[in-house]
DNA sequence: GCTGACTGCAACCCTGGAGTTGCAGGAGAT
DNA sequence: ATCTCCTGCAACTCCAGGGTTGCAGTCAGC
């Protein structure tokens, strides 16, 4: 899929208050979905799930370790999200000045 | 609030893809509601709930014109959720720096 | 004055997904 | 060998919210 369609699903993963209570964890260093819900108010089987989204959408990398599956925050997919939101913001603002310097020009020439 | 708490539900609202649609018509141009229901394969009233979603987080403004109201898509919203997030990004893949040369340095300095 | 079009509000359905419990399997530690 | 703990899968509940229809108010144009 295109990189403008895959937009709204990482926004919709990220939209969800627990995922960026994980993600915030995460961001702290990698930990397993066990060491996740013993620090939050739920289940270990909730976390997985939303561990399933973040991966998903490339927000977050899981890593065998011994017998244990960690999850480590992934930055770079974070970065590449803002550029491409940052990129179409800048677009608006630009289109809107076209737009105002259209309808304040009194005589175009035409 | 504080800026951070804000992050999941400005997200949330960018998470739905009629909400994309929408915003990528308001890109073009500000529109209303109705000829915004009339380009879109959805009912007036649920375009004028997603806008208000928008309008709530900042990332649309409502503007009268004469007796209908025109939505304008705030570019300036979104640049500054890309930056937050930029931040957030890279402090993971600083902090994961940090944890790896730990683990890496075969004898700590204690 | 009438008509047409746009807005706002309210009630209603229905699906998705967030959360739970329960259970079985498998790798580490003792 | 055993016990423990972490994982994966499945079924189930429950509610938020995305969508619809219907109606009432109101302002512009004829």
């Amino acid at each position: 899929m295109t990189a403008a369609a895959a937009l709204p699903v990482v926004c919709a993963a990220l939209g969800d208050p627990t995922r960026w209570t994980i993600l915030t964890h995460l961001g702290e260093g990698p930990m397993s979905a066990s060491a996740l819900a013993k620090v939050m108010p739920v289940s270990r089987q909730a976390i997985g799930k939303h561990l399933d989204v973040l991966r998903e959408v490339g927000l977050v990398t899981p890593e065998q370790r011994g017998r244990e599956v960690v999850y480590v925050a992934v930055g770079a997919k974070l970065g590449a999200l803002a550029r491409e939101l940052d990129r179409i913001g800048r677009s608006w603002e630009t289109r809107l000045l076209r737009i105002k310097e259209l309808a304040e020009r009194p005589d175009p020439p035409a």
